[in-house]
DNA sequence: TCCCCTCGAGTTCA
DNA sequence: CTCGAGGGGA
């Protein structure tokens, strides 16, 4: 049956969107569509197709040339896990990986050159190495498997477990071999091995500047580019100029002529090269640990001359038997570790610096640079922090800034470039007042300074009394040096260290509280995004906390605004309702008091388990509490006297807001529980709870959860993506558990 | 008075 | 994740 005008239209629009949407995937751009979205798109132009014979094209998102079309990628399990390797950053860490792994294997501790593993290996094999180093290139890991010499699969990472099938793709990278040397006889019968797959910088740069002749968007960077082509449904279109560098093996069958699977890393290395499979040729043997280290150093400088990215080095065991012995973590081998190289710095021009108000009037300067890339992300924005930190690093409009990632996540601006200051290099500006209601701000300054000079103060007041006792005449202000020392450098600009908004009614600081009191620790309603907050704010719907539990007066004026239907006003306002009831300590967290957070709140309320016993608390009953002392007291003080926190609490009492915490009594388990009375950090990603239920959940057994590793902490909950600490855990020689191993004992 | 430990607050990008 | 600052023990 042939298609009507409507559904030729109609297919012709899903030709065009899906094809736009791939671009603006391996593009590495921000795609407008989820992958379910995508496939339902996909999905519905086939059946399209499918029902008419006439809407079929030659270059359909749904066909690949020559080929039967792919509706997506199989999924592949690996036969062995891919694993992700754990990181270091420094040589202690390394070195404390080194220790660990010879105890574990059951050797004497390394000493020296002549100890250890060294020793270990000499007398297994004489001159063998104890490990290698090799280069980590920032590409894509990949699986490749042969039979009888032949590619039959190629297989990308995936989650470690399983992977999408891409053999079709990986067939046209000239780089890896489709038939091994020596086939079909002098082959292994089956051959598992991965690598690394990556796009020369030279390749990548031609690539673009063909992009942009053809005014295309240019891809973001080498690896998102690798990535996206190696997805690619059709394989013509996969980019050239890939390369390969083989790492690991996987599977080696033998088979009856083939040569025996080699059992070091170094024997592999020689192995697949004979195959020819290519390795990396920055890879080293090395006897001992000093030696690995040597490699390591080396590298540093070597890598910034090579056409390709690498954010490490990746330090093995050389035997495959004591990698056997050692075994993996879920997440990790334990017989390699990278080293990562000091985060990687760029430089780019800074051209402008908002001033942010935050929700409690902090006004914080934030850059906005020409965009740059670092460490795999595309950098545009960075915090300045505050004025004085301006003007110490003496950054100007126009400069040229070094940037570099703290902890691999946030961007900072380490320093300006003062050789490429240009001409049109402009000061930045302190607003006077704030950017949103102009009220005239306030400036705090270093306390550290500040003490520094109350001291100074004080030794001479304390000189003054003890010289009227002794009724002598006061030293003269001119012999305080000799006294005292010389007194501190008077405080400047340079000790600025935060610019306050005070007006309580500020707009921008009203939109930002009400984000935080609506947010998750918080009232926690989930229909209240930071969006729909400003929306409503701007329709003038929310001019205090307590008109959130006036909106369900206002379903009318809310079904005006944009992308607000029947189904989300509903939400919201069930949301609102259930807001009521979450007591007293989250809407104490949620209110913004100076010093007073979620753990704040949980002391207060456990003092004054209700809003009126803690309106009658003064200041010296209040630093009485744990870990509230006279600061927080006249804080929180401060907050229940002023008109607006009176008014505040006062008005969500009336919306009916449950200012009462009941007072949980440990369930009857807790005594026994092995989580009673530790203290406990969790980190990382989890499976099965939420952090904060675990951590609700821990609490109500008698832990203590905290959020930071110290030698205090009893035990390490590390989830998947555990970061900097886990590390610190392991330094620190804290107990470490996986979620499985929680799960096991909360069951039990 | 000095440190160590924690908490609060601000923050980027996918 | 990191910084700065408050709290509290040594």
């Amino acid at each position: 049956m042939p298609a009507t005008p409507a559904q030729q239209q109609r297919a012709h629009f899903l030709r065009t969107e899906l094809s736009r949407h791939n671009a603006l995937y391996y593009a590495g751009g921000t795609p407008e569509l989820s992958d379910a979205d995508f496939d339902a798109l996909l999905r519905e132009l086939q059946e399209l197709e499918d029902a008419h014979q006439d809407l079929h094209t030659p270059d359909s998102p749904t066909r690949r040339v020559g080929g039967a079309p792919i509706d997506h990628f199989v999924t592949v399990e690996h036969t062995v896990p891919m694993l992700s390797i754990d990181n270091t950053y420094n040589q202690d860490e390394l070195r404390a990986w080194y220790d660990r792994t010879v105890k574990a294997l059951g050797l004497e501790p390394d000493d020296g050159p002549a100890a250890g593993l060294f020793a270990a290996r000499q007398a297994a094999s004489p001159g063998a190495p104890a490990l290698r180093t090799e280069p980590k290139v920032d590409g894509v890991a990949l699986s490749l498997t042969y039979e009888n010499g032949q590619l039959i699969r190629g297989v990308t990472r995936g989650d470690g477990r399983r992977g999408d099938d891409i053999t079709h793709n990986i067939r046209t990278v000239t780089a890896i071999p489709t038939t091994l040397k020596g086939a079909p006889d002098h082959t292994p019968a089956t051959l598992e091995v991965r690598g690394e797959i990556f796009m020369p910088n030279a390749v990548f740069a031609a690539l673009n500047a063909r992009r942009l002749a053809a005014e295309e968007e240019p891809y973001a960077n080498p690896r998102n580019c690798t990535a996206g082509t190696l997805k690619q449904k059709d394989p013509a279109k996969v980019h050239g100029g890939l390369e390969v560098f083989i790492h690991n093996l996987g599977v080696w069958e033998p088979g009856p002529d083939g040569p025996a699977a080699p059992t070091t890393q170094s024997g592999f290395f020689a192995a697949a090269t004979d195959l020819g499979l290519p390795v990396n040729p920055d890879a080293h043997d090395a006897a001992t640990f000093d030696d690995a280290w040597d490699h390591v150093q080396a590298f540093n400088d070597k890598r910034h001359t090579l056409d390709h990215a690498t954010d490490g080095m990746v330090v093995k065991l050389d035997d495959h038997l004591q990698h056997a012995a050692l075994g993996t973590t879920s997440k990790s081998p334990r017989w390699c570790i990278a080293f990562k190289y000091a985060a990687d710095r760029a430089a780019t021009k800074l051209l402008d610096v908002n001033w942010q108000v935050g929700k409690t009037g902090k006004l914080t300067p934030r850059a906005t640079m020409e965009p740059v890339l670092l460490a795999g992300t595309t950098v545009t924005h960075a915090s300045l922090h505050n004025h004085g930190e301006v003007l110490r690093k003496d950054i100007h409009l126009n400069d040229t800034v070094e940037i570099e990632k703290a902890g691999e996540i946030i961007p900072q601006v380490v320093r300006v470039l003062p050789a490429k200051r240009p001409a049109d290099a402009t000061p930045i500006a302190a607003p006077a007042q704030c950017p949103d209601c102009q009220t005239p701000v306030e400036i705090e300054q270093d306390t550290r300074r500040l003490n520094e000079h109350a001291v100074y103060a004080r030794k001479i007041a304390r000189d003054i009394d003890k010289a009227k006792k002794e009724a002598r005449a006061p030293r003269d202000a001119s012999q305080y040096d000799e006294a005292f020392g010389p007194p501190p450098a008077p405080l400047g600009p340079l000790d600025e260290t935060a610019r306050y908004c005070p007006n309580p009614a500020c707009p921008a600081q009203l939109r930002e509280r009400l984000t935080h009191f609506v947010g998750r620790n918080q009232m926690d309603i989930d229909a209240l995004g930071e969006k729909t907050v400003h929306q409503l704010v701007d329709a003038g719907l929310l001019t205090n906390l307590g008109d959130i539990f006036r909106l369900h007066q206002h379903r009318d004026a809310m079904l005006q605004l944009e992308r607000m239907g029947d189904k989300k006003v509903d939400n919201l306002i069930a949301g609102v309702e259930a807001a009521k009831s979450r007591g007293l300590r989250r809407v104490l967290a949620g209110l913004t008091i100076r010093h007073v957070g979620s753990g704040g709140a949980m002391r207060l309320t456990q003092a004054f388990p209700d809003i009126d016993q803690l309106m009658q608390a003064n200041e010296e009953t209040l630093a009485d509490i744990d870990d509230v002392g006279p600061i927080t007291a006249q804080s929180v003080r401060h907050f229940l006297d002023s008109d607006v926190g009176r008014a505040t609490l006062e008005d969500l009492g009336r919306e009916g807001v449950d200012l009462t915490e009941a007072i949980a009594a440990p369930p009857p388990e807790a005594a026994d529980s092995p989580f009673n009375g530790k203290t406990i950090v969790i980190t990382g990603t989890l499976e099965h709870w939420s952090r904060s239920d675990l951590k609700a959940h821990l609490e109500t057994l008698g832990a203590k959860v905290s959020g930071s590793i110290s030698k205090n902490t009893d035990l390490l909950i590390a989830g998947t993506k555990a970061g900097s600490k886990l590390t610190k855990a392991q330094s620190l020689g804290v107990e470490v558990w996986d979620e499985a191993k929680v799960k096991a004992t909360l069951e039990a």
